[in-house]
DNA sequence: CTTGGCTATGCAACGAGTTGCATATGAAGA
DNA sequence: TCTTCATATGCAACTCGTTGCATAGCCAAG
């Protein structure tokens, strides 16, 4: 029993808690939803998933389905809930980053710094497209005319979540439009080495 | 040779270019410096160093210590700087968020939300903690009386680089105050289900 | 009518990253 | 004197995560 990691299994436990479903529905979540904050793919879900259920944290129902393959709808089971609840309690590492595309800024130094322009510009935009389409879901679900009112615990949880990935993106943005007027500056002066 | 991933490579090769030395320094620049945006243990590098000097990317000077074990000072050679170069001019895909906190404050709802209290502020400390560490680095390195003037191309991009981390952790302390808010809303409503 | 996309699951192989342990020495502090 | 800290490198075992591939049927577009 590891008590490190196991990250992806958490966010496992809490998807299939706010709604039971199969692997390859949970995978779409992890590109929408919770995915906002944790990826995975499917090959990662599907095993982790059998092995979470032989560990009996997870229950199956096999769904037979027409004119598809069978589904596996996976719930949470007395013991998952459990292990959510301990990790829960227990304390986390604060993040440490991974900004690959900060390593390249640095190494700009070293060859062209204004060849680097198109790439972040493109983060730029992706971020940009993420910004739009988590303010869209945040009208939609939670201060929109269509939200429920009042919000319930976990909704209210959701939303704070959603607020940070806003917060995330807006501020990703900010930075990239430094980044680039800091390239174009450099572009202005003589050549790097 | 695969072209994705790797990531570790490149930042190795940025940072030895920076400035050469042994894998122990390397370990100890992943704990400041180019480690506020990858992280690396130092068997991670040892074995990565090993690689790419066996692949022709780094060479190797032993020096021969007094009352120390000795010291392999690596250093970027030709190809390893043609290996940078072609990696800077590759795309690369914008970051996916990996927020265990995310994830633990949606579980919560599962939970007492409330016992979460403790685990956030410790975290805003954390973050706060580092802000004013990258705050004294900026100070020091780029805006104070000791910087140099005018910095060169590689210090500006070191510095925009820093003013990430900076807008990063001031972002992330803002939104641990709006969950901390939330938390304590949630505290005085009606116990979870 | 063929290509591609969507649902649905899975294996195999590899690379990335972590944890625990081992070694060796000198210097500073309890 | 004994312990701990800092320098300096490394092996072994493990889990995590990615990529490529395979299967299988249905449906829609060109």
């Amino acid at each position: 029993m590891k008590i490190g990691g196991m990250a992806l299994e958490h966010a496992i436990l809490v998807s299939l808690l706010e709604k039971p479903g199969s692997g390859y529905e949970l995978a779409r979540r992890f590109d929408r939803s919770i995915g906002y904050f944790w990826t995975a793919t499917h090959q990662q879900i599907y095993r982790v998933l059998k092995r979470m259920e032989s560990d009996g944290l997870l229950a199956v129902r096999g769904l037979p389905q027409q004119s598809r393959p069978d589904k596996k709808e996976y719930s949470v089971v007395g013991p998952g809930r459990a292990a959510l609840s301990q990790w829960l309690h227990e304390p986390i590492e604060p993040e440490s980053i991974r900004h690959e595309l900060a390593v390249k800024i640095r190494g700009a130094a070293f060859d062209d710094p204004s060849a680097l322009i198109h790439e972040v510009e493109r983060h730029r935009q992706v971020h940009s497209d993420r910004l739009a389409h988590y303010l869209a879901g945040e009208l939609r679900d939670f201060t929109g005319p269509t939200a429920p009112t009042p919000l319930d615990a976990g909704q209210e949880l959701q939303h704070v979540v959603l607020r940070g990935g806003i917060a995330y993106e807006r501020m990703t943005i900010a930075w990239l439009d430094d980044v680039l007027a800091t390239l174009h500056r450099l572009g202005t002066r003589h050549p790097a080495t």
